[in-house]
DNA sequence: CTGAAAGCGCTAACAG
DNA sequence: CTGTTAGCGCTTTCAG
């Protein structure tokens, strides 16, 4: 394979075969100040004769200020931090930064040895969208190896790094403005057992500003597990003893579990129960009926965080910032105004309720 | 923020720690040969107290055998792909290389420069996820790079290098022979105007079969584009003049296009009309009907694919072998038994059919 | 068994 | 404007 192949020109070659030495070479690469145009020229053909390339590493070496840049998320399955991955990946290498990219698969002892890691590999700056929050182990050894870096999404505001994050009290609140105003007065939040910030976030978010512009709204809240199987029987058991008119789920998975919980038990969406989902997906306007969500601005984190990543990477100083991006709610068939509650609707569920 | 912190421990500062040479440091850190164990104990003392980690790159620098593969994927914010790179990056961790993640969002232009870029990272392999084929671009530069590597999905069979991929055909077929079975005669494909193998071997797996098994069948084609909006259009004039008894889109997007131009024109599936998917998905299964997938054993190409490169990169040396790994098919509700057509049930369609 | 010396490919610093 | 020299942090001889 790769055995018959000659080894790769350094730059050594390139300065002999340019008749000039490495370090002009060096310097027509970078298109560094004042070199005389005849050997700029004598260079760049001897560099497309050889079809030499510098090596980055080899260069950071000597410079020891590496452009390499770290991202570290909680996994590269959701769409979520997939497109989010995809997108620094491109301004990374806009800013002439090359980026190693790392799941922390939503585990924060590994996340914290991917921060050593990148730390290690003597990164410029670590993005980390952290598994928990800036409060977390990656975070915490961040600060304590004293790297430079940003927080993204699950996060809050932080004394040290920047953070750029989403708004998910603001969004909740919308979403309780709009079923209080809806009627809802009976709603169940679906939430998860997880120590992310997020979904916290979004369940007192929603209690609070429930209490205070409907304070008899009854609000129900369900914390499930990852496993969707048991979580399952949680949903079940509650829906076998509770009719609520509107559910809230706090997250993407919960959403699926909603819908497909309500499927399994005829219960009918939206005419028996409304439902709002934090957390947009394709399929959501495709099932039926279409769900209403919270839309997240993915690329616009993106941008922010790789933003603030940069200007510190580049030496800018001062206080840490946060920034806290606001959502859009996506109307769509499953959420109605709740009907007054008819007795014998009731009736339909099992008896022992 | 990083300003203050104390430059990093060298091997020379923990030799100089230990009262050893650089040199036996060296050896110790790799586990090398025979190092007088009281000096190992010295070197290991040194070595926590200063909190030293040996930097990969440097040492990758005079080995000249960097501890890096490449990765390179059509795009990160699919789940198949997301997985696809969860999974190489915990099996590269394991043999102890570091991963360099790229994604050439679907553009072979992309494609051939990030292949460049892992040249010049002088990679010890790279992993190609194709956004054509083999025949693409990326395959095309390694080659012409004298590169290690290896492909996977999109991709039948090399003479350079391994592929693992997905056997498109065998499950193509195998959904053929159930829609014969169920008595399926007028089947509509939704394909992909597209450079990716994958959708044309699919059709083509899948007419091919459709003659073999059931010559009375009539398969009409519809190679509708990326963009969902325009390629609605196209469904909806087919579906406004033909009335198939089954839908068997060839790639996820597809699927979510087809249930959705159901849903929007009243036709009720699976009683109207039946849908098979190729590529499983998570909300398959809570939509209505939920939809009867292709599954892909993803995790099963990821492992299969790492090793083959592994293997190439450990300097196994033989032909190159391919790959074609089966997939499983879930049946769920949109797939029923087609009933002889009664033709009234065509009447309900716009008139200018 | 160990350490001095020579580099991997590149760039910084300075003398010419 | 250019070349020489001296390393970046590590590993590899190879002589002790």
């Amino acid at each position: 394979m790769s055995r018959t192949v000659p080894k790769r020109a350094s730059i050594h070659d390139v300065a002999r075969a340019a008749g000039v030495s490495a370090a002009t070479v060096s310097k027509v690469l970078r298109g560094i100040s004042t070199v005389k145009s005849a050997n700029v020229d004598k260079v760049r053909s001897a560099v497309d004769a050889l079809g030499y390339r510098m090596d980055p590493l080899a260069a950071g070496l000597r410079q020891s200020r590496r452009r390499i840049l770290g991202l570290i998320v909680p996994d590269l399955e959701s769409e979520f931090f997939g497109r989010i991955a995809a997108r620094v990946e491109l301004l990374a290498e806009q800013a002439d930064y090359s980026l190693s990219i790392a799941s922390s698969h939503e585990a924060e002892e590994r996340e914290e040895r991917l921060v050593e890691r990148m730390h290690v590999l003597k990164v410029a700056g670590t993005l980390l969208a952290p598994v928990r929050s800036e409060r977390g182990a990656g975070a915490q050894r961040m600060k304590a190896l004293g790297m430079t870096g940003a927080l993204v999404d699950r996060v809050m505001s932080d004394d040290v790094y920047d953070t750029v994050g989403v708004d998910n009290a603001g969004a909740s609140a919308q979403v309780a403005q709009l079923l209080a105003e809806k009627q809802h007065r009976h709603v169940l939040l679906i939430g998860l057992n997880e120590v992310s910030r997020n979904v916290r976030a979004r369940a007192s978010a929603f209690t609070q500003e429930a209490k205070n512009i409907a304070p008899n709204m009854r609000v129900d809240t369900l914390m499930i597990d990852e496993r969707m199987d048991s979580s399952r029987g949680v949903l079940a058991n509650y829906l076998d003893n509770h009719r609520p008119t509107a559910v809230f789920s706090l997250f993407q998975k919960g959403t699926l579990l909603a819908l497909s919980e309500f499927r399994r038990r005829g219960i009918q969406c939206p005419q028996h129960v409304s439902l709002v989902g934090f957390d947009d997906a394709e399929w959501m306007r495709v099932t039926y009926p279409s769900v209403t969500a919270v839309v997240q601005p993915i690329d616009r984190l993106a941008d922010l965080a790789f933003t603030r990543l940069l200007d510190r990477v580049e030496g800018q100083s001062g206080a840490s910032v946060s920034q806290l991006e606001p959502c859009a709610l996506s109307l769509r068939e499953s959420l109605v105004a709740s009907r007054p509650a008819a007795p014998d609707q009731v009736g339909r569920m099992s008896q022992q309720a």
